[in-house]
Order: structure tokens, then C-alpha cells, then sequence
RNA sequence: CGGGGUGUAGUUCAUCGGUAGAACGCUCGGUUUGGGACCGAGAAGCAACAGGUCCAAUUCCUGUCACCCCGACCA
């Protein structure tokens, strides 16, 4: 990609009413742009971004068993009211037609997914089954906050789970346990299992926790990693010793990036999903439900990995692999040089963002490399005689390397 | 939803009862090229919206809307 051929620039100065560290960063760095307040418009490095993370939820969820499938945001009043969440569930929010017809746009989809799983599933055969879909959210949030990460339109992965047998829901859920902490750690992000409040459904759930003061959560956990727990329902408190004798406990602010619940038969019963079992007898189905807020990992990722220039993406989840720099001038073959250079590493299979613009100055270049975050940026100039400067976005040293030995570093 | 704050050019901000100005960005010309370079010339605004006061309102008053912050809320 060429950068002067690319929709949406960077800017000096955040807008105003960006306050958020992970708002104002990417909205500087032309990865999105807000709408109005809560909902935020992806630009294309934006897009780029959620679509790598969304990509590596799908081959985990993938991994597991998990079937892909879509869901409408426009639902059903009468499931809601079914559950009694039509009036309970405060941040639905309802979609009204020309003929006053109210619909519900999905905060959550049990109410979509149940019924629909009813017409397939009647027999233990059938089970267990994994379903999820990464899809847009709607939740009517009385104020909305923090860029990404308190949206009223938002994208997120949700998987249902259904089982036969409480003994089978219990091995799935410590598998997705497993899966979650894969996601996180391949997403770059250092989350914390967190055993939290099981609300109406049950009497615990577990959040995946990132600390950072831009979160809305506060958590008790062990340092030494061995124990956290949301400070809700947290029976120890802070300065006391973990469960295994470590301590002192610490207390922090965290931004939930995932949660797994058990939902038991609450919505099994509402719909009257059940199964046969072997004896011909209807039982009713168990069910868990999975959430990655996928929008809101790309804000907590913003907001945890940067410093003082700008973003420092994790590699799986960057824009681009490169940010290509060729600091031209009128005698020399720079501008040649880098072209050239751009055409290898795309032959390569490299993504590349090319910093072609002739007459930026280089220290405008370089301060949208920084700010854009790619994790790698090659600089072509006659300074380097004809090599090339290969420098992490992360560190502050560089190194001299020819065409060859760099692309060999990325297959490396 | 309670409290506080803000709406002026794409962005950040000035102005102030006499109908709008800068910087950045943008366009054109020229000079530049290792940390947001320089010179010159331009384009760009229904001053959120509605009403009121006044000879005259971006400015004062009222209302509405939007946005931000704190709190409450967050199956």
C-alpha cells in the first residue's frame, strides 16, 4: 500500500472531545473516527487492525469445534419477551418501523440462537455443539466512554455452547479457559483470568482482565499470577495473602476484554430446547456462552501498547508488517531504491505501508511511522549506502541490512 | 439519569455587541530532504439549531440538540 494512495491521514492534534489515551491515538493515526458518541467508524488501517484480531478469535474458535455462523442484529420482541428481557435487559435498545413495529437490536443473542438451535437439536445425538459468530452489538449504554472500549455500537465474538450433560459443559468450559488464554496471549495481550459474579445465571463467571487505569472494572489479584478476582465478589482484599500463600494481593483498575459464563438451563427452559436422551425422555439442554469484545481488544491494545510517539502494535495484530521510508533526494537513485525495495518485499509476501510521499520532509515520516505503529520500519537513504536501516517500533536501536537478509528475517 | 463543562475553517484555538482571525492541514509555484524544513501566493466558515433583547448578536438572554468529564447504570 502506498501511502499517498492510502484513505485516511494522520493529524497533529487529537480533536477535543477525544480524551482517551486509545481514541486519541487512533484517531490521530487515521485508524478511526467517531460518528457520534459510542460509535466509531473504521478507516482502512482500522479495519485492518479488527479484522487480524477477529481472525485470530475465528482459528481458535475454529480449533475447538466452533462453527461459524451469522445472526441478526434485528430480533425477535417476542423471544425477548419470552425471557422476560424485554423489560429487564436495560441497554436493549429498540428499533422502531413506519408501522410503530418494535425490534430489538441485539445486545446478546441467546434469544436468537436458542430457538434456532431448537429446530436442529432433538435428540443427545445432536450434542455437544458449538456456535458462535462475530457480529455487531448494539447495547444502549446510558453514557458511553473511553474511545473503544465503552461503545454503544460494537463488534464482538460470541459462542454458545450446548451440552447434553453438566459433566460435559464443565470439561468445555476449562477447554475455552485454555482457548481464551491462547487468544489473549497471541493478541498481545497480558489478561488475566478473573473469577467474577455470575449475575442471574449463575453463581460465578470468569472475565479476562487487562489492566490498565483507562478500565472500568477494579480487580483483586496475585501478582505472581496464581489468583484474581473481580472485586465485586472478591472474599479477600487487598494486602492479604493468595490462596497459595503468595502476596501481598494487589487491587487494580482492569478492562474486561472477554468473559465465559455459564447460562445452565435458563434459556433452554425459556424456548423448551431440549433433547432425548437414550431412554426417549426430554431433558432440557445445557449451555454456556463465550464473549471476546473484538472492538474493544483493539482499543485495550491501543491503550496499553504505546509511549510518548504513538502505538507499538503486537506483530499478529498490526496494520502492516513494514513501514517502508525512503528519505529521497533529487541526485540520488533513492527514490528508485525504494521502489525497488517495495516491489521485493511484496513479492515476498510482505504487507507493506510504503511512505511514498516525495516532498514530506523525513521527520514528518518518520513521526507517522512512530505514531502509526507498524512494528517494523526499513529506511532507504544514501546515508546508508546502499543498505537498508531495519528498526523495530519497540526499540530504539537499528541495524544495517541488506534486501535479502531482511526479508530472510520475516520468514525467520 | 444527577452534577460540571464545551459547541467558531478539516483539526487545535483566538475574537467579542458593529456581521470573523491565527496556527496546523489543504491547493499552486519555487527551494529543500535523517526527526513534523523554508519562501511566496491561494482556497476554505449559515460562528450547532431555534427563539428573544437590541438600530445592530458569533458575542447578551431563553430553549433545544450534540459532544466531553465525574457519578449512577453496565444480563
Amino acid at each position: 500500500m502506498r501511502y499517498s494512495a492510502l484513505f485516511g491521514k494522520t493529524i497533529k492534534d487529537a480533536p477535543k472531545d477525544e480524551v482517551s489515551k486509545n481514541s486519541k491515538l487512533l484517531t490521530r493515526s487515521g485508524f478511526i473516527r467517531r460518528e457520534v458518541s459510542g460509535v466509531y467508524n473504521f478507516l482502512p488501517l482500522g479495519l485492518k487492525v479488527l479484522k487480524k484480531i477477529a481472525d485470530i478469535v475465528r482459528e481458535e474458535m475454529n480449533a475447538i469445534g466452533g462453527q461459524e455462523l451469522s445472526l441478526t442484529a434485528l430480533q425477535n420482541k417476542e423471544s425477548w419477551q419470552k425471557t422476560g428481557r424485554w423489560k429487564t435487559f436495560r441497554a436493549l435498545m429498540k428499533a422502531k418501523t413506519q408501522l410503530e413495529t418494535e425490534y430489538p437490536l441485539g445486545p446478546t443473542h441467546e434469544e436468537v440462537i436458542v430457538p434456532l438451535v431448537k429446530q436442529f437439536v432433538s435428540s443427545y445425538k445432536d450434542l455437544p455443539l458449538y456456535l458462535y459468530q462475530i457480529q455487531t452489538k448494539f447495547r444502549d449504554e446510558k453514557r458511553a466512554k473511553s474511545g473503544l472500549l465503552r461503545g454503544r455500537e460494537f463488534l464482538m465474538k460470541d459462542l454458545y455452547s450446548f451440552h447434553a450433560q453438566e459433566k460435559d459443559f464443565n470439561k468445555f468450559y476449562e477447554i475455552m479457559k485454555k482457548t481464551y488464554k491462547k487468544v489473549f496471549e497471541r493478541l498481545g495481550l497480558d489478561a488475566l483470568e478473573t473469577l467474577a459474579g455470575g449475575g442471574t445465571f449463575s453463581q460465578f463467571s470468569h472475565e479476562y482482565q487487562v489492566i490498565t487505569d483507562a478500565g472500568e472494572d477494579e480487580i483483586i489479584y496475585c501478582p505472581k499470577g496464581d489468583f484474581s478476582a473481580n472485586a465485586e465478589v472478591s472474599p479477600v482484599k487487598e494486602g492479604e495473602a493468595c490462596r497459595l500463600g503468595h502476596g501481598p494481593l494487589k487491587k487494580s483498575k482492569a478492562i474486561e476484554v472477554g468473559n465465559i459464563f455459564p447460562l445452565g438451563t435458563k434459556f433452554s427452559d425459556a424456548f423448551g430446547l431440549t433433547y432425548k436422551n437414550k431412554e426417549g425422555k426430554d431433558i432440557p439442554v445445557i449451555m454456556g456462552c463465550y464473549g471476546i469484545g473484538i472492538s474493544r481488544v483493539m482499543g485495550a491494545i491501543a491503550e496499553v501498547h504505546n509511549d510518548a510517539k504513538g502505538i507499538i502494535w503486537p506483530k499478529e495484530v498490526a496494520p502492516h508488517d513494514v513501514y517502508l521510508i525512503g528519505i529521497t533526494n533529487n541526485e540520488s537513485r533513492i527514490k528508485e531504491r525504494t521502489d525497488e525495495a517495495y516491489d521485493s518485499l511484496k513479492k515476498a509476501g510482505l504487507d507493506v505501508l510504503y511512505d511514498d510521499r516525495e516532498d514530506a520532509a523525513p521527520g514528518a515520516k518518520f513521526a507517522d511511522a512512530d505514531l502509526i505503529g507498524i512494528p517494523i520500519r526499513l529506511v532507504v537513504s544514501k546515508r546508508n549506502e546502499g543498505k537498508i536501516e531495519f528498526k523495530e517500533r519497540k526499540s530504539a536501536k537499528s541495524e544495517l541490512l541488506g534486501l535479502e537478509e531482511i526479508i530472510k528475517k520475516f520468514k525467520a
